[in-house]
DNA sequence: TGATTATATTACACAGTGTAAATTTAGTCC
DNA sequence: GGACTAAATTTACACTGTGTAATATAATCA
C-alpha cells in the first residue's frame, strides 16, 4: 500500500531523511507556522522543487511523516499483544513497551507531539490509544454500552485515551522525570479499577 | 489591563465582531491553514488593512479571542466556587455550569476546539482544568506530592485534565449525546474516587 | 556502458503579507 | 447641530512564498 518501503533507489531515501531532519529541527526552533517550503529545502540542503517530487505541501509531508509513526507505534503493540495479556492487574506491559520506545527517541517526539499547532501527531496517536482501549474493554467486560459503575463506554474510552495522551505528552514537555515502567504503573493505578475489575 | 472592553467606540466593536464571526464561519468551512488574511477580511465585509488596526496577524486574534474564552470560563467557574463546596461527591456543580455554558454555545466551541491544528483554545482550556483540578486537590489532601493511592500529584494533575479536555471536546464533536449533567456526573463516578476519598 | 530516474536550475504567474499615505466616513463631545 | 476626533477605506508598493513547467545535470541500475 504504502511504495515508501518498496523503492530502493538511495536518492528517494537520503531526500526524505534529509526533509524529515530538518523538518523537526526546524520545529525546534520556530512556530510551524513559520515553516515553509523555502526554508525547510534550504536547511535540508535540497532544491525547493525537489520537494514538491516528494510532497503535495507540508501538511501532506507532515500525514505521511504521521503515517510512518503510527506503523513504527502499531508494530510494537502488536506485538506485545500476541504474547501477553495484558489485563494481568497492574504490569500493563504493552504500556511499558510504548513508552520505551517513545522514551528512546524522545527528541523526535517531543518535538512532534508537543508543538504547538501541529495536533496531527498527537490526533493520530489519540486514535491508536482509542482503539487500544476499546480492545482492553472488549476483553475484560461483554459488549454492554455502559460498566458496572455506571460508565458509559465511550465517556470511558473518550477520556482514557485523551488523559493517556495528555499524560504522555506532559510527560515529555517535562523531560520524562519518570521511568516508562513507572509511569505506565501509574496508569495502572489511575484507571484499572474501573475497567478491570472483574 | 484588557483594553477591549474600555473602548466604547461602536466601529470597533463592530469590527471585530464581524471578524470573530468570520473566523467562525470559516473554520467550519476550511482548514486554519487556508484562512488568509485577505479571505477573513472579505468574508467580514472590512477592508484587510483595517484587520491589521486590530491584530497583528491571525495568530494573533486567535490569542486575543482564546483570552476572551478564558476570561468566561473562568468567571463561571469562579462564580460557582464561591457559594458551593466543590467536593461535596457526586454532583461536582462546578463542572456542570461549565458544561452547560459551553452546550449553550456550542456552536462556537464546537468549532473552536475541535478544529484541527488550532490547539490554541484546547491548550488555554488545558491549563484552567489542571489548575481546577490542582486546587481541588489541595482541598481534599494536604500538600504532599503522593496520593495515598501512590499516584503522583503532577501526574494526576496531567492525567486528569487532558481526561476532561479531550472528553469535552469528543462530546462536542459527537453532537452533545449526554446532558451537561448526566457527563459532570460521569466524570465524578471516573475520578470521584482517586482524589476524594476521605 | 547505456538507459533510466532523481535532482538541480531557471523562469514565470500568482496569491498573500505588512506597511504607508492620503481620503472618506462615522462617532463623540460641547 | 457643528467642530473635532478616531476609525475605516482606498490605493499603492516591496516583499516572501507557492506551485508548475521546461531543460539540464548527475546518480543509480541493469
Amino acid at each position: 500500500m504504502d511504495p515508501t518501503h518498496q523503492r530502493t533507489d538511495p536518492r528517494i531515501l537520503r531526500t526524505r531523511r534529509l526533509l524529515r531532519e530538518a523538518f523537526v529541527e526546524l520545529l525546534q526552533e520556530m512556530e510551524i507556522d513559520k515553516i515553509t517550503v523555502n526554508r525547510l529545502a534550504e536547511r535540508a540542503t535540497i532544491n525547493r522543487v525537489t520537494f514538491y517530487l516528494h510532497y503535495k505541501d507540508i501538511p501532506d509531508m507532515m500525514d505521511k511523516m504521521a503515517d510512518e509513526m503510527v506503523e513504527d507505534l502499531s508494530a510494537i503493540l502488536e506485538q506485545t499483544v500476541a504474547g501477553e495479556d495484558p489485563t494481568n492487574g497492574e504490569e500493563w506491559p504493552m504500556m511499558v513497551h510504548l513508552l520505551e520506545h517513545i522514551a528512546e527517541q524522545s527528541k523526535f517526539y517531543k518535538v512532534i507531539l508537543s508543538s504547538r499547532r501541529a495536533p496531527v501527531f498527537t490526533e493520530r496517536l489519540l486514535k491508536l490509544l482509542s482503539k487500544m482501549i476499546q480492545e482492553r474493554f472488549e476483553r475484560s467486560e461483554g459488549n454492554v454500552g455502559i460498566t458496572r459503575a455506571g460508565i458509559q463506554r465511550d465517556v470511558a474510552i473518550w477520556y482514557g485515551s485523551s488523559a493517556l495522551i495528555g499524560t504522555i505528552v506532559s510527560w515529555l514537555r517535562n523531560d520524562m522525570p519518570y521511568t516508562p515502567a513507572y509511569l505506565a504503573k501509574q496508569f495502572s493505578l489511575l484507571r484499572g479499577r474501573f475497567y478491570d475489575k472483574r
